[in-house]
RNA sequence: GCGAGAGUGGCGGAACGGCAGACGCAGUCGACUCAAAAUCGACCGCCGCAAGGCGUGGGGGUUCGAAUCCCCCCUCUCGCACCA
């Protein structure tokens, strides 16, 4: 055949997008690429591989199809290399902006919910992801949610679950409860509120049962991210210290004795004050007697923890006037205070204020004129004179003032003093965390009923699993605050399981980070009728490979943590850890736009003149180009995906998205790129064109030069893109693959030489399979243009193998260097001696004038690398 | 304050201790066009006419050779933050 090279004519093949996209959409869907059993039927190595699944909030956003395409590049390479590749997808459907739509536009939850879904699910499908949708649930679906009742259940069997009365974070605007998790600052994550303290009995989740486990694996997670498991370890929090009690001198309400934790025993002959904080007991009994005290607790709760924060530095006390013994010192006593700077959540909500060796303290002491007493030396400094100003000494140092403690250091005092503690009985060694058990009851309609039912004789009453699911009722409205599931006239009016006698069904419903802790297992077997099959478990868990943004480091990855375990503990599974690998993609963001009066404008509203200003598209007036940041609603500064798809195809968006830059930084996008992204796309589908479908037959001979060199291109990009895909270097595959377009382009150009054709076809079939990862339909498309009666789609092909005796170069360049500065270059064969090298190294002309007049004292030859002559004077 | 990460052309970024800036975007010039778009070709770190010099946040060090390893410092981003 002859090489028709078609370059630059007006009429050139386009590559269709919009025909070829939905046609192998609709060959892979037919033909059930992406479809695995629960149960394998083969002995293909499994891969599980899952990006966190979408709220359906309306709309697929950017952030979605970064996502999605990662996951979908590894999930489509590991096909190919041979693996059965469970990719799953599904709604995480419950929350609250379903019922605000409720309320705001009078649609019901279910319906806008499942309408969203739609919605997306065509979106998505649009992308070309390999996924298995027959796997696909929403979890607000009964068949999902029942399961999930019963997952409760069998947790509360096992004491994984209890109900307990405490303080709870109030969030006085969405009027519900939130998880710790869930207060950012003093605020409510979704409304922004300032969060309240409100006393309620709720359904907690023990996790902290798990404390110790889930810190200890995070040192072996050697597939997560070292930032994840930095912030999931101080969540948990670990600090080891002593639990004591002090005596009061005088009892009130019953109580003789306060207790602490201090994680600085060796100081307790430092002491000069006990704090309370203004929610303990102790802090309550004071205030019974004494209004000033109930006005100070009535304040810190006013302020709640959002105010405070932002009076941070300000601490704030309130003398009780009730005193404590000093464990060891027979005769000294100390004033009893209230602070608001001592936590109720954390140890006992109670402290010993050592002024000099912790800075709280000391700020308190000087506030209120508290004794300031040094216990810890530092070392060299002369204890006659050592003596602390306004900043407490936390270092190393010798013990002293501290009677028995004397002369020891800092660890081997606190064992000393615990020791005496547990000898005496008055306190002990104690391991505490930070991590609190997980309140999961939501006031909320649209999520998931608690499956349980309150009688007044029998107390809580689980609902037998033959009642399971305790379905939401439809007819449920909106027009009054609160809980619709309260305001039922009905639902929850039920029988007593248990006597019969009338009872009431709890109205509260679940976090909705209860459905996400383990939707990762149900995909398994997504159809069962049982929460999952352990079988298909067994063979799919744990993930391989969990795809998703940072912001969910601590709340969702942490939840799914202890769900595996308490599913473990409860029979249904045998794993400990949910998701083996993590990748956390970074944001996708956008340049924003702002008119001259104010208003925030979309990039579609914007025109960008050629010298970089920018103006409104409808009336040419000014527009000052803001900075790039996150892509977001309320600055416009958002990409409509489903317009980029219309107008460029998935193939287009997903090279864009991958080609920018490495996968977890932010990445910004921009009209340009993606435009770049489309010409590529164009540019590979002419290659193939200009090859015109025949298949060229190996040369007779030797192949001439361009054919061998095309070889060793095509075989040393299967090795480099196979390393970068495996390395998450999706950027740089996509580099490789531009480079590689290249070399087949210049190969085009060379003249017809034996064996062209031939290396050709090699190179764009390789191309083709490389490129189908990234861009799956034009991957489909070459294939078929150079194997149009194939039997195979690319999407069932195995991953092009590199051939070792093609990776390297047929000449290496080598760098010669003079005293480490390049001089030039020679051009010798792969390995090539020493002393073939060297002089013709010298010989460079460059290299000649270098070394002139000097004399070598060293040669340094790295084969295939560098010649670097050291030389002396 | 504590912790984690990052500083490389106009921009995004490449680079087992071995030719810094691959590849893309933007840009410049040229070809093809009546013209434009598209396409194709060439150029594209800084200073310099050139020879050459200088260059990976700054300063030291190790090495024949450092963006890369070690020490000190600076800047930025993110997370946590009264946790006793």
């Amino acid at each position: 055949m002859t090489d028709t090279v078609s370059t630059g004519a007006a009429d050139a093949p386009r590559y269709d997008f919009r025909t070829a996209e939905p046609k192998w959409q609709a060959a892979w869907d037919a033909r059930g690429c992406f479809q695995v059993n629960d149960v394998p039927t083969d002995n293909r190595p499994k891969y599980y591989v899952m990006e966190m699944f979408p709220y359906p909030s309306g709309k697929i956003h950017m952030g979605h199809v970064r996502n999605y395409t990662l996951g979908d590049v590894i999930a489509r390479y590991k096909r190919a290399r041979g693996c059965s590749v469970l990719h799953p997808m599904g709604w995480d459907a419950f929350g609250l902006p379903a019922e605000n739509a409720a309320r705001e536009r009078n649609i019901h939850p279910a319906k806008w919910t499942w309408d969203n879904i739609a919605t997306m699910r065509d979106e998505l499908k649009r992308m070309g992801l390999s996924l298995d949708w027959s796997r696909e649930f929403a979890t607000c679906d009964p068949a999902y949610y029942g399961h999930q009742q019963k997952l409760f259940l069998d947790f509360l069997r096992v004491g994984l679950v209890e109900r307990k009365e405490s303080w709870v974070n109030w969030d006085p605007v969405d009027g519900t409860v939130l998880a710790n998790e869930q207060v950012i600052d003093g605020r409510g994550w979704r409304s922004g509120a300032p969060v309240e303290k409100k006393r309620l009995s709720q359904w907690f989740f023990s996790i902290t049962k798990y404390a110790e486990d889930l810190l200890a694996a995070l040192g072996s997670m050697d597939r997560w991210p070292e930032r994840v498991r930095v912030m999931q370890e101080n969540w948990i929090g670990r600090s080891e210290g002593a639990r004591l009690h002090f005596e009061l001198t005088q009892p009130i309400a019953g109580i003789d004795r306060g207790e602490v934790y201090t994680t600085r025993p060796d100081t307790l002959f430092g002491m000069s004050f006990l704090a309370l904080a203004p929610e303990h007991p102790l802090a309550a009994a004071a205030a019974a007697r004494d209004p000033a005290a109930a006005a100070f607790i009535a304040e810190c709760r006013r302020l709640g923890t959002s105010e405070a924060t932002i009076e941070a530095a300000e601490k704030r006390g309130f003398d009780t006037g009730l005193r404590v013994r000093h464990p060891f010192l027979k005769d000294a006593t100390f004033p009893v205070w209230i602070a608001n700077f001592v936590l109720m959540e954390y140890g006992t909500g109670a402290i010993f204020g050592c002024p000099a060796h912790d800075q709280r303290d000391l700020d308190f002491a000087r506030k209120y004129g508290l004794d300031v007493k040094p216990v810890v030396l530092p070392p060299n400094a002369d204890p006659a004179n050592f003596s602390v100003g306004n900043e407490a000494y936390v270092g190393p140092g010798t013990i002293y003032n501290s009677d028995f403690m004397d002369g020891l250091d800092v660890d081997a005092a606190k064992r000393a003093v615990i020791a005496e503690l547990e000898r005496l009985g008055i306190g002990e060694g104690v391991v505490n965390w930070r991590l609190r058990d997980w309140g999961a009851s939501r006031q909320r309609y649209w999520g998931c009923p608690i499956p349980v039912i309150h009688c007044a004789a029998c107390g809580v009453v689980p609902v037998p699993d033959d009642q399971l699911p305790v379905v939401l009722p439809d007819d449920v409205t909106f027009d009054r605050p609160g809980n619709p599931l309260d305001h039922h006239p009905t639902w929850k009016h039920v029988a007593c399981p248990a006597c019969g006698a009338p009872a009431v069904r709890e109205t509260d419903t679940f976090d909705t980070f209860v459905d996400s802790s383990w939707y990762f297992a149900r995909y398994c077997s997504p159809h069962a009728d049982v929460p999952v099959v352990r079988e298909a478990v067994e063979h799919w868990m744990p993930v391989d490979q969990y795809i998703g943004g940072i912001e969910h480091a601590i709340l969702h990855l942490l939840y799914s943590r202890f769900f595996t375990r308490a599913m473990k503990a409860t029979g249904h599974l045998d794993v400990e850890e949910p998701f083996a690998g993590l990748f956390t993609q970074g944001m996708v963001t956008h340049e924003s736009y702002r008119a001259a009066d104010g208003r925030w404008l979309y990039p579609e509203e914007v025109d960008r003149l050629p010298d970089g200003a920018a103006i409104e598209r409808n009336g040419s007036s000014p527009v000052t180009i803001g900075r790039v940041e996150a892509m977001s609603k309320s600055r416009r500064n958002t990409v409509d995906p489903g317009a980029i798809i219309a107008r460029y195809g998935a193939d287009t968006a997903r090279w864009f998205i991958l080609s920018d830059n490495p996968p977890e930084r932010d990445m910004e996008w921009t009209e340009a790129g993606v435009a770049g992204a489309y010409r590529f796309t164009q540019r590979v589908f002419r290659l193939v064109e200009s090859l015109a479908g025949g298949s060229a037959a190996a040369p007779i001979g030797e192949p001439g030069p361009a054919a061998r060199n095309l070889r060793r291109a095509t075989h040393r990009t299967i090795a480099a893109v196979t390393e970068a895909l495996e390395t998450f270097a999706f950027n740089v595959a996509v580099a490789r693959l531009y480079e590689f377009a290249n070399a087949i382009g210049e190969a085009e150009r060379a003249s017809d030489e034996p064996g062209l054709d031939w290396a050709r076809q090699e190179a764009l079939e390789t191309l083709s399979r490389l490129i189908a990862p990234m861009m799956p339909h034009l991957g489909e498309e070459l294939h078929a243009r150079l194997h149009p009666s194939a039997a195979q789609l690319v999407a069932e092909l195995a991953w092009p193998e590199a051939d070792p005796a093609l990776l390297t170069a047929e000449t290496v360049t080598i760098a010669v260097q003079v005293m480490g500065k390049l001089r030039g270059t020679i051009a010798v064969p792969p390995g090539a001696p020493r002393d073939a090298v060297l002089p013709a190294a010298k010989a460079d002309p460059n290299v000649a004038r270098a070394l002139e007049g000097k004399r070598v004292v060293k040669e340094i030859y790295v084969p295939d690398r560098i010649v670097n002559f050291v030389v002396a004077g």
